[in-house]
DNA sequence: GTCAATGCAAACATTTTGCAACTCT
DNA sequence: AGAGTTGCAAAATGTTTGCATTGAC
């Protein structure tokens, strides 16, 4: 999500990452909230490896280690969800209590715009019963060129 | 693709293979050709490491370095695609004269059923037409529960 | 003959793991 | 007190690269 999150969506998602992580019998330390914390407050898609230095920036830190075993137990508890674009790298964000959306992706340019899903979540549903398939989440991205870029290509 | 090409395919693919590197300045080689010829045959979506495998067990051999070389080739040529699933994991498979299609992905099982996508089509062009974006391909995945493991999960 | 492609091994980047020390509850 | 967690460094993956040799056109 490109913007980081409100105050209040902070602290409901610090409230939800507790109870999930009770519910598990773990235990919510300063190093998992300090990470849940840096990933509200990111505003971009982030990579592992820039969630480490964004909190470094602001005085926390963590072992790239523990970022690696929280940043699943975020996705889990569904604080944030991974996202691939077309490189190889692996990126976050932080989809806590918002309206689910997914990506333009430009192929030239590398821009990403998100747009809300709600058509992409009906057709989901549709499908998935005609395939007697019960849909929990979905992938989707279109990729093409954005209109800078098509302009530009288009003049040579 | 689940399936084999036809011999028929093959032939094509490989036609369009020459004519793509042709444009390029590249040339067709053993490896290249041995390569595209162990994709088609493949009748599910791989890995680079089983591609080689494959390609082992049926006497062909090609550098791992050489496969990774020319998987990129193919792709931009049309032959196959990239598909990324759940995992961290880069699968292919090969698309090359086929309808296109997306897949509904089983959480639980791994199970991964494919669907014709016209609706899906339909949907990128009508979103990217709003958001001035020129769409060239997309990916989809509906992610759940498969009918068998739904069963399963409900029953306790 | 020329320029590109191959194979190999070394280099890389990213993610995971083992383990002793530590910290939540 | 005790189970889970951390940090570090080492290991494991998956992919890319450099370079001498080989091969296609």
């Amino acid at each position: 999500m490109p913007e980081p999150a409100t105050g209040d969506q902070v602290q409901q998602a610090e409230r939800a990452f507790q109870g999930f992580l009770r519910t598990k019998g773990l235990k919510l330390t300063r190093s998992r909230r300090e990470i849940l914390l840096a990933v509200m407050n990111i505003s971009t898609h982030f990579q592992a490896e820039e969630l480490l230095l964004a909190m470094h920036h602001t005085g926390k830190r963590a072992a790239k280690a523990t970022i690696y075993r929280t940043l699943p137990l975020l996705i889990e508890a569904g604080i944030i969800k991974r996202v691939r674009f077309g490189s190889e790298q692996t990126y976050y964000e932080h989809c806590f209590g918002e309206p689910p959306h997914d990506h333009l992706v430009c192929r030239q340019c590398g821009a990403i715009l998100e747009f809300e899903s709600g058509e992409v979540v009906r057709l989901c549903s549709e499908i998935a019963r005609r395939h007697h398939f019960e849909p929990e989440t979905h992938r989707f991205q279109i990729v093409g060129l954005c209109m800078r870029c098509a302009r530009e290509i288009s003049a040579g």
